[in-house]
DNA sequence: AATTTTGCATTAATCGTTTTCTCATCTAGT
DNA sequence: ACTAGATGAGAAAACGATTAATGCAAAATT
């Protein structure tokens, strides 16, 4: 390993005029400075991110939380869609992603212990349960943190305009001329609210009554429940026409309910999902569903959470990004049969 | 935050004590050693990672690459999957996993470097294209490391058993009474000429002969490429009655071409995947497909890479590892018609 | 009782950087 | 020509931990 003392040594010049010289700093005379450049880049000299660490305080290394009730966040397309954004805008700007958890050097710890014992620069946290108390602690903490999909107070968040895609959905099946329109939501957390709020609103501003039947709580990626929920919903007095899915993945639950009952997608009923998944749009029938920007969503946390760790100390009031959503028109919504 | 000095000073000890203490080395009497791990754990003492790994040389890091054509490898499932299982293990044993880029710090570098310059213990590779000379450059630094899918000379690897999937698929589609057995493979490597070999070989066993129009090479993940060469197979004077898809993805692509054509699954043509993916099981018709054991995979190749950091001095012959894949039967595959 | 061994604790060096302070030299201003 | 200021370079301290070397007292050996 090549350090600046080698560098140093070569030149005739001290470690400081090295460390000076490489870093572009005032102090050294541009003769002796490019001198130096050249022969650290002939050495093939790469500077030891542990040593600059210690030093300087700042790791250039981010957390990621991606976590869920069985811990395998990584599966989620739509949160790893997220971060495969986020990932490139941060590293355009040096910064190193690291799997946050709860195991360090064979002991068990929180993620707050990791977060400060790997020195991260900044945390980024997408997962289900923002309540738990671990991730509210590494919230209070002060580190620089951005959340998808939930706001904590005082740090910034990314999330789609969940209101406005669930209105979108319902105003699409109503002027496909449906009006028996239910809805399936996920577990209850922010996002759901959000959409709930959607449901409701746009359903009253189109005069259609809220028919608490039609409203079924699942959990996100559930296919099993949401399997269940949507069959409950097929064997109700008066059946919804069209069905809004948690998201497309536990979507793939009621498409198969409604084919174990019998019935044909879109021709008997309707259905539309949420996230717009990439895989979604070469399986049949194409799911109709609510777009979420993931590139968008990625990249504006990546510049929220730049934003933060760079003014640190200015206590600059965390500022939170509503992305659009937009309507990705399948094959599973047609307007419903006489009946 | 809280140092080994701040703990030496409570106690009135030196530093050498407390770190004696605290790493359960011996030198310390026992009294002493059990009031410094006391205190330290009141006092909310973390290590430091940087000054740790400094002074060690171990930074209990292991660098994820995880890369395609697109640079978007977070974006594969089966990658992914694999990835979830080997981070489970990693974690265990108090590694972090690190995603590797060649940007740090504003400036463009290689893998190799972005190695060094983290000092990472040790490396996962599971990607495509292996002959990347930035890989190989990789490989030959001398850094523990592990790969899935491809072997390189010196390193430990592990993969499916690609030729008895292959063989177990032209098995079962001839036992369903197939015998004209198209096989659409991945893009040229390791892997891809496994399955051929498994192809070809396993036809010949049972004395069916190996017609050359009925094997196109796609590429993995390329649904809209697998459409196409699905759609040629569609066309041939004698067009096969089942065919092997290069993956359950691009497989997505096969079905579409097939019903595109006016032709049903399996109906009118049986289909088999490779892969295994979570998500198929629920989408209909139901895919017949050869399951990779993502799980056993990534335990396989943590316990490898562990096995190579501890060793890193004794040159035990890099081992690899080949892990069984069984059938998994869906829908997709029935007695082909009369024709 | 003298000497060796053992056990416990400290001192100090070191890992590779960054950064402040000091010093010498050179330029410029009067 | 003499001083004030600028400039280039180096010395040294620090970041937080590990660890070899060392010292010293008590215990064990002969």
């Amino acid at each position: 390993m090549v350090t600046l003392k080698d560098i140093a040594k070569k030149c005739g010049v001290s470690v400081a005029s090295v460390s000076k010289a490489i870093n572009h700093m005032p102090g050294v005379g541009a003769q002796t400075a490019k001198k130096i450049r050249e022969t650290a880049k002939s050495m093939g000299y790469l500077p030891n991110a542990a040593a600059q660490a210690l030093k300087t305080n700042r790791t250039f290394i981010i957390g990621v939380l991606l976590e869920d009730d069985d811990s395998h966040g990584l599966l989620h397309q739509f949160f790893v869609s997220v971060l495969d954004s986020f990932k490139f805008k941060m590293e355009e700007q040096g910064y190193d992603l690291m799997l946050m958890n709860r195991t360090v050097g064979k002991r068990t710890i929180s993620y707050l212990e990791h977060c400060r014992y790997s020195n991260m620069d900044g945390v980024f946290v997408a997962c289900i349960d923002f309540s738990d108390p671990e991730l509210l602690e590494l919230a209070d903490a002060g580190t620089p943190m951005v959340t998808i999909d939930h706001t904590y107070p005082g740090h910034p968040s990314v999330y789609s305009d969940n209101v406005d895609g669930i209105r979108k959905a319902v105003r699409y099946a109503h002027e496909k001329g449906h009006t028996r329109i239910a809805f399936i939501s996920g577990a209850p957390a922010g996002v759901t609210n959000k959409r709930y709020e959607g449901y409701e609103g746009m359903l009253k501003e189109l005069g259609i009554p809220v028919r608490e039947e039609y409203y079924k709580v699942s959990r996100y990626r559930d296919v099993k429940l949401t399997k269940e929920l949507t069959a409950e919903l097929l064997t109700l007095p008066e059946p919804p026409t069209c069905i809004l899915m948690p998201d497309d993945y536990a979507g793939l639950g009621g498409l198969a309910a409604i084919r174990e009952a019998g019935l044909r997608v879109p021709e008997d009923i309707s259905v539309i999902g949420f996230d717009g998944l990439e895989y979604m749009a070469h399986i049949s029938p194409r799911l109709t569903t609510v777009y979420q920007d993931v590139k968008r969503i990625g990249e504006a946390a990546a510049e929220l959470l730049l934003k933060r760790i760079d003014n640190k100390e200015k206590d600059t009031p965390a500022k939170s990004i509503k992305v659009p959503v937009s309507l990705i028109e399948g094959e599973t919504v047609v307007p419903p049969q006489k009946s």
